[in-house]
DNA sequence: CCGCTTTATTAAAGCGGTTTATAGGATCGT
DNA sequence: ACGATCCTATAAACCGCTTTAATAAAGCGG
């Protein structure tokens, strides 16, 4: 036996489709009577209208989609997207609406785009050149970016990477360390380029140092995980050459770090200080807690959310200006254990 | 100006609907001619077929549906569900299915489900007796429930719950603990009954001190979130009558006590031994590392995605066995500093 | 008792695709 | 030269619901 469809409950009640129709989603434009016996028959037959039907017809989904840049596993292995989605999930639960996860399907994040029946999009992480902006502006859905560029046709939400990058590169300057390691956020889509987020913190790093007439530090890449960041540590120099400050552009990078550098007997911070991005709240957990740049992350979901719904009612938002990051001093940072600065010599 | 439609390319192509449609769909039904000049008009126009009218005809919305029973705000405030989305987004992406996060809108998960236009449910922690399950049954769309209860009509996932509850309780009574605090789950559905989860978790810890011949515990109720663990340590009995051991049934409130206990000055484990339950992988991290136990979260969803996809191509599955639980013993257990156990006198 | 509003109800036209059944040629064997 | 066969391409029905425009009935003042 199939699903109740509308035409059932219309034959069964003995009034027209319309008439049912009107039950659920103008009641009062049916005489008192007919509405009950509508409404008494629709529940006896446990009638439901078909959603994707609904939507064909009422051109509203009820729906917004979270485009995300790669693989569900390695995205929500960090804690950053359960965080984007408490703020995403905030409004969309005040305003009925459902979220979709849209990841690339069969590698393709533009046939994902294209599958999913949604309201709207936000769009994380990607870069002015992506191939789904096409698509996206094809199909004419409303979309809101979160940390992404400026200057597309639609508006954007970030925080102030470059600000806070500099913060925590003067930091560890401060400090006193000279011999610094930049551990950089892997490329979002495959694309060799680097995400604009890891673009703008990498000139803030940079801004700092040029600033303290210090050379630019070496980098590795690591992808944000735990293991991504053990993997980065292995990859450092060891002995006389070994970093004695580490700026990590996430913080999942930064916690796998300290935890492959202690694990080789490395001291964090008195032989290693690490500096990590994003302050997720395991960071305040670790041993010892994480010195890191705090950005505002359920904040930006909210915020991005708005706008979007704003959008989807067809009226206009411009880009606000970037949410404040701040640095936060917890205890895997001080000042190097021997020091090559000339407070003696030595 | 609107959405390009398939009437659009047809025409320009001066071709008829079915034509595309074949193009797209069914291309050797097409002469080579025909079928690369649809396709290049599709193109040019940036035509992209309507997802919900292709729903709505083919009767498949390349969905599943994540039913939550709580606000997005909390539930993904424990890593919990982070998790288990990565066992799912595996399958999905392999079966490109997209994912859609299914919250009680306006308070009602039944509306929610009605609204959501998916080819298959995953469930969370539902009780047999919720109203959901109506809505789930008219409809008619394949299920799969993650850690509720068998004998429905729908295959269920679950761990071991009781057994990893009962070596929790063993683990601390080997130990010498016999003033014991359970920190409980929090019903999910503001119903009143607690979930199958939990009432199985209570039941193994429960066995452990039956068979020890100690009386049963004492319980509190807090939520799975860190500020929950710490409400729940502010209401314990202080001084003499204060427990020497915590059974939580959550990391998140696990942490949140070590963390209330520790800023109220109680050592852990010295003066309070805690074991925590589901070991997210901040718990291997926290100070001291908690002692939990362990279960398979990610496979949990694996699982019950590989399960739900079969159902939906209409094969029909069973519930699995339910998957192992077992206790990983870190630094937050140990045995109690002033035992009462008649080890001497007093 | 008539013309005019209101009110209650419905037929039919979308929404934008897919799919079945069918028609029009071209090809082919005889 | 002719019917059978094979390809292509299409008309039309359908998926299940909403909504506009029209109709039938009822109420009403004069």
């Amino acid at each position: 036996m199939s699903r109740v469809t509308i035409a059932d409950v219309a034959s069964a009640a003995g009034v027209s489709k319309t008439a049912v129709s009107f039950a659920f989603n103008n009641p009062e434009r049916l005489g008192h009577a007919t509405l009950e016996r509508v409404l008494g028959v629709a529940r006896d037959l446990g009638y439901t209208p078909h959603p994707a039907a609904r939507a064909l017809s009422m051109r509203r989904n009820g729906t917004i989609g979270v485009l995300i840049p790669q693989r569900l596993s390695t995205v929500f292995a960090n804690p950053f997207l359960s965080e984007l989605i408490q703020g995403l999930g905030e409004l969309c639960e005040e305003h009925d609406l459902t979220l979709l996860l849209v990841p690339p399907l069969d590698g393709s994040l533009e046939s994902a785009i294209r599958q999913a029946s949604v309201d709207g999009f936000i769009s994380l992480g990607l870069s002015p050149d992506d191939r789904a902006f096409e698509v996206l502006d094809g199909i004419g859905i409303p979309t809101v970016l979160i940390d992404s560029e400026d200057s597309f046709g639609h508006p954007v939400v970030n925080v102030d990477d470059r600000g806070g990058a500099e913060a925590a590169a003067k930091h560890l300057l401060q400090q006193g360390h000279r011999n610094v390691t930049i551990v950089l956020l892997p490329p979002a889509r495959s694309q060799v380029e680097s995400t604009p987020t890891a673009t703008r913190r990498l000139a803030g790093y940079h801004a700092a140092f040029e600033a303290a007439g210090a050379p630019p530090p070496e980098t590795v890449t690591a992808g944000v995980s735990i293991a991504g960041g053990t993997r980065a540590f292995e990859s450092l120099p060891r002995g006389k050459r070994q970093p004695t400050g580490l700026l990590a552009m996430s913080d999942m990078a930064a916690i796998g770090v300290m935890n492959a550098a202690q694990a080789a007997g490395v001291r964090v911070p008195e032989d290693l200080s690490v500096v990590g991005f994003d302050d997720i709240p395991l960071s305040a957990w670790t041993n010892p807690p994480l010195t890191t740049v705090h950005q505002p992350i359920v904040e930006k979901g909210r915020l991005a959310a708005r706008m979007l719904i704003e959008r989807m009612k067809g009226r206009g938002v411009d880009s606000p200006a970037p949410l404040n990051t701040s640095l936060v001093i917890r205890g895997s940072t001080s000042a190097p254990r021997n020091s090559d600065l000339p407070i003696g010599r030595r």
